[in-house]
DNA sequence: GGAAATGTTTACCG
DNA sequence: CCGGTAAACATTTC
């Protein structure tokens, strides 16, 4: 479950479950499960707390009663299941309890871009994730320093907002999403965008993002789900991602695909005109 | 068989 | 060294 809506999601799946319990066992059962740059092996967590859960754009935390976190990133596919009733790609598997109680956590990840891994936390901030911006929902993102930053590069605005050291959490669903609803062509030069024209796009970007954690994420299949298995519901609210060929929800334009990235960018070709600037 | 899929890292270039 | 771009990573599905 991918972009910040997603893994929010899940980070409210394993704190409702799993706060307070304590990390009986962990396991690493896949050779790429483990982040090369963990400060530590899987199991030098065995026997902490789960004291807090926390998030930072995509990446995710459990804070713990000791001097490691348990950090994740789920990559493309990965998940956090309790009590799956499968196997199926688990690379890690850790069990918790709480008095009498057992449960098994598995991090599952079909196509192995996820991870997991024990790191030591700077000011509450894990190792891994120091270079990563602030998302748009932290009390401390400073915007304004955001649309500077994104004012001066000679960029696509679409780059520029997926790059998560700018600003953290945007994929390419939410990008999409954001470009439409601000009315902004993905391919526009960020340098030639004004400033309100930015703002607009990042006030876009939170607006989108939060109503779409609001229905528990997008999930177009199994692949995208909340601990217990849960789909989330945005996929319906989608008004340019995936919608190649159908009408613009605004003004009934068909919305055009373009290959962006080894992926691609969905947008309506009579609301977002391209405002492009050489050099 | 080719293309594409909600992500990040790395090498490479000017 | 910097900013920017493109390929690579792995797996599965259409």
């Amino acid at each position: 479950m991918p972009e910040l809506p997603e893994v929010e999601t899940v980070r409210r799946g394993l704190e409702q479950n799993l706060l307070g319990w304590k990390i009986q066992s962990a396991t690493q059962l896949h050779l790429r499960a483990l982040n090369p740059r963990s400060e530590a092996p899987l199991h030098a967590i065995a026997g902490t707390k789960i004291l807090e859960l926390r998030r930072r754009g995509k990446f995710l935390w459990f804070v713990l009663d000791r001097e490691y976190a348990l950090v994740a990133h789920l990559g493309m596919s990965g998940q956090f299941l309790i009590n799956p009733d499968h196997d199926k790609h688990t690379r890690a598997l850790f069990t918790v309890s709480r008095g009498f109680k057992r449960e098994a956590l598995h991090f599952n990840d079909q196509r192995t871009f996820g991870w997991v891994s024990v790191e030591t936390l700077h000011d509450g901030i894990p190792t891994s994730a120091m270079p990563i911006a602030l998302d748009p929902f932290e009390p401390k993102f400073d915007q304004e320093a955001v649309i500077t930053n994104i004012k001066g590069r000679h960029v696509k605005i679409k780059t520029a907002i997926l790059n998560q050291n700018i600003v953290s959490g945007i994929g390419n669903i939410y990008a999409d999403e954001s470009l439409w609803l601000a009315k902004i062509h993905p391919e526009s030069t960020a340098s030639a965008l004004s400033r309100t024209e930015i703002k607009r796009v990042l006030d876009c970007a939170a607006d989108v993002m939060s109503k779409a954690i609001d229905v528990g994420g997008t999930s177009f299949d199994e692949l995208y789900i909340n601990v217990n298995g849960e789909s989330g519901y945005f996929d319906i609210s989608l008004n340019a991602y995936g919608q190649e060929g159908e009408p613009c929800p605004r003004c009934g334009t068909q919305i055009r695909r373009i290959a962006f990235a080894n992926r691609s960018s969905h947008f309506c070709p009579r609301c977002q005109k391209p405002k492009v600037t050489s050099k």
